[in-house]
DNA sequence: TAGTTTTAAGTTTTT
DNA sequence: CTTAAAACTA
């Protein structure tokens, strides 16, 4: 680097000399680091640094212009950004530790934490995810299906998306029905009597209370002097509105974005928002980072000329400083079994001279349930994989239980929490019992303010109130379940009053008791902290002993299920903020910290296309390269062109090598379908890539000398046992005592005996889970495979 | 009424 | 093929 100064603007003429973490950086990046003028607007191409930027701009900001790390707020969209741009931030300089680094919807949270009373807001609520709202729904349309609950509590987030409120003439944009707007403004009633917020709320609210009181809005703006927005293409118009009011006349502002990369249209993200940021925040200034340091030049032009055939993109070409690499690879297979295999067998070689670890490798698809067929041949080749995404986890009937046990705990107005729990197990408590009570409790007229402090809507005191005229059965049920409400509360509200930081609890809860009083109890441990209330809650209201007692071997797993919870819980104080912090945590944030430790670290990444976004790996697949499946359906015009953005980022991942797989035929709902392939196939140049095989009807258009290349060969693996193994044989041949097999359910084991019968031989198994399976090897599942011992 | 069996439906993508 | 919703039985 030339030494000389950058490109800055007028006002940084009094600069200090380039610090040494600056040099690394090319021109166009350090001008951003180093600006300084009214509001930024960075247009940053795949690859281009951005996050270094932006990380590097926190740590300069304190370091070099000593700006208190307090006064720096960064959003980010995604809580794996929020971390890694802290993470890096602190690497250059520790101070930047200070900065608040944030997702919107955590911001969201925080602010409503604290200033939420002035939207009527207590600071116990309780986030909705899109299950509760729909079971919230449920309470206002009487006879709707679940399916139609659902669209409406789609549609209500998407409306909040757009800050629309029930008395929005734009609301018809949404959805033009007329019952729409009432049940909109019906919901937003019984939500704010419930006191609890949804995920648009979290935007929402900040910015009308923000423009309802002024005095908030100059404090934050005193405390924040500069916001950062990353992904600044994924924002929606309620977020773009939120950023709006953070802003006071002195706030810098800096967002950074690729319109290429804009993936989130379908929930509400408005790629406009960047097209007139420069309109809405006067004295813009553009800085663009077009060289690429990722990816070869080879995977760019693949990627480029995909995302080119795009009408609506402000249009850049990506600069490679990578060289040319090699050329990406198409490759066409029969089916998706095949693609598998193609993925396990290109991973499989990479091993040999050089290895090449597996955390090189990922595999992208473009729906999750994509991804069962590479975990469960994966698990057979023992090809360590890692799935990122939202966790089924949460979904789980039992967590969820003990999530509803919880919330009604720090705020007893959720009714849709009550009514999932009050009478699970069964404790005599009927609908029409549970209607009363909620009855009840929010007697108080439809156009009544909630009070503040005492408890309108408070279901656990109407209930008491209303338990001398219960019947004799829920009677004692209703007591029992606010009995047990109680104790958990007791255990919350009596901890030491010396206030314990979440890991200066060195003194554990006196009492674990694993065991001791019910000898039902089925061991769930309580470990530190709040998993003592968790345990407690959950055993004390029948919900350990109920799913243990249901079934011996799916009510194991929902115990160990109910016991990670738990786990997870121990690192969360015991008290009331320790519970809202926990619920807070999982509600915002439901990929699962990398379990360290555990397993091999180095594994295959399986990963949505979505997902990828802000990640890199030397070597992508991208999978599922068929008409309607990628792009999905037949989308037109917006829609396809969001698909074609989702392939740029995908394709952009990738820094040496691409694949792209395409299948003739696709199992879909158990049926077999024939595929045409992706019309983004079409859009590649072809003497860009390199074609295996051929799509099923006639030769790959615009690539015929390539697709006479020899298609890949069956992939697959021995399924006779090796030859001169001594061992007893099954009369047919096919099976011998000692061989290993894999069954997709209980995974590894071996035969333990061979029997022969009327029907032929009788295989006799054993897991290494300990499970046994007897099978006639004339009708051996699919679901088992003969898989060759390693010797 | 609760728990079971039968039938229908369905798959984006995420905070 | 899996999962959720309606239908049915004890």
């Amino acid at each position: 680097m030339s030494g000389g100064a950058p490109p800055a603007s007028p006002a940084m003429s009094d600069q200090p000399p380039i610090p040494p973490y600056l040099e690394d950086l090319n021109p166009e990046q350090q001008a951003a680091v180093l600006h300084a003028g009214r509001s930024l607007l960075i247009l940053a191409g795949a690859g281009s640094g951005k996050t270094r930027v932006i990380t590097t701009k926190i740590a300069y900001l304190v370091r070099e212009r000593g700006m208190d790390p307090r006064s720096i707020l960064a959003v980010t969209f995604t809580n794996r950004a929020a971390r890694e741009m802290a993470d890096r931030a602190r690497l250059i300089d520790h101070r930047a530790e200070g900065a608040m680094l944030r997702t919107f919807h955590s911001f969201g949270a925080w602010f409503l934490r604290r200033n939420g009373s002035l939207g009527g807001l207590g600071s116990g609520f309780v986030i909705y995810d899109d299950d509760d709202s729909a079971a919230l729904l449920g309470t206002i349309m009487e006879n709707a299906s679940k399916a139609e609950l659902r669209v409406m509590a789609h549609n209500i987030a998407r409306a909040k998306d757009y800050f629309l409120t029930p008395e929005s003439p734009d609301l018809d944009l949404i959805d033009y029905q007329r019952e729409f707007r009432t049940i909109y403004r019906r919901y937003e009633e019984r939500l704010r009597q419930i006191g609890n917020v949804d995920f648009g709320d979290l935007i929402k609210k900040p910015v009308e209370i923000l423009r309802s009181t002024p005095e908030a809005a100059r404090r934050f703006h005193d405390r924040f002097r500069v916001i950062m927005v990353d992904e600044y293409q994924d924002a929606n118009i309620a977020q773009f509105e939120l950023l709006k009011e953070l802003c006071g006349s002195e706030t810098y502002v800096c967002v950074v974005g690729d319109d290429d990369q804009s993936i989130y249209r379908f929930r509400g993200a408005e790629v406009k928002n960047i097209l007139e940021f420069p309109d809405r925040f006067s004295g813009t200034d553009i800085i663009r980072l077009v060289r690429n340091y990722r990816s070869t030049a080879a995977i760019l032009r693949a990627a480029s000329s995909v995302v080119g055939h795009n009408r609506d993109r402000l249009g850049k070409e990506l600069q490679s400083e990578r060289g040319e690499g090699k050329r990406p690879v198409l490759a066409f297979l029969p089916n998706q079994d095949e693609e598998v295999s193609f993925c396990a067998e290109l991973i499989g070689a990479s091993r040999a001279s050089p290895p090449c670890p597996y955390s090189d490798w990922a595999i992208l698809y473009r729906t999750n349930a994509q991804s069962l067929g590479f975990e469960t041949e994966f698990l057979r080749r023992r090809i360590p994989y890692r799935v990122v995404g939202t966790l089924k986890f949460y979904e789980r009937e039992e967590i969820k239980d003990a999530l509803a046990l919880l919330s009604f705990l720090v705020n007893p107005r959720d009714e849709v929490a009550f009514r999932r729990v009050v009478n699970k197990p069964a404790r005599g408590v009927g609908p029409a019992t549970v209607d009363r009570i909620v009855a009840e409790a929010f007697t108080d007229g439809p156009d009544s303010p909630p009070p503040a402090g005492e408890a309108a809507g408070d279901l656990a005191a109407a209930a008491r109130r209303l338990l001398p005229g219960l019947s004799a059965k829920a009677r004692g049920g209703i007591a029992a379940f606010l009995a047990v409400m109680d104790q958990a509360r007791s255990l919350l509200e009596k901890q030491p009053p010396p206030p314990a930081p979440p890991d200066a609890a060195d003194h554990p809860p006196a009492d674990h008791r694993p065991t001791d009083k019910n000898p039902l109890k089925k061991g769930l441990r309580a470990g530190e902290g709040l998993s003592v209330c968790v345990v407690s809650l959950v055993e004390d209201a029948g919900l350990a002993e109920y799913h243990y007692s249901h079934d011996e071997v799916s009510g194991n797993q929902r115990i160990n299920n109910l016991q990670e919870l738990a786990n997870a819980a121990s690192l969360y104080p015991a008290s009331v903020p320790g519970l809202l912090e926990f619920l807070e945590h999982i509600e915002l944030d439901r990929s699962l910290e990398e379990e360290t430790g555990e397993g091999p670290q180095d594994r295959v990444t399986l990963i949505t296309y979505h997902n990828t976004k802000g990640l890199e790996f030397r070597r992508v697949i991208m999978t599922g390269l068929e008409q309607g499946v990628f792009p999905r359906e037949d989308k037109e015009w917006e829609d396809l062109e969001e698909e074609r953005r989702l392939f740029y980022v995908g394709a952009t991942r990738a820094m040496d090598e691409l694949y792209l797989t395409s299948c003739a035929v696709r199992r879909m709902y158990g049926r077999t379908k024939a595929m045409d392939p992706s019309l983004f196939l079409n859009e590649i140049d072809p003497s860009v890539l390199r074609v295996l095989g051929a799509p099923p009807y006639g030769p790959f258009p615009l690539n015929r000398a390539s697709a006479s290349v020899r298609p890949p060969r069956a992939y697959g693996y021995p399924l006779t046992p090796p030859a001169g193994k001594k061992g007893l044989f099954s009369s047919d041949g096919r099976w011998q005592v000692g061989c290993r097999i894999f069954h997709d359910d209980y995974g590894y084991g071996g035969v333990v005996a061979i029997e022969e019968s009327d029907e032929g031989p009788v295989i006799r198994a054993c897991f290494d889970t300990g499970k046994k399976l007897s099978f006639l090897s004339l009708h051996q599942s699919s679901r088992i495979t003969k898989i060759e011992d390693d010797l």
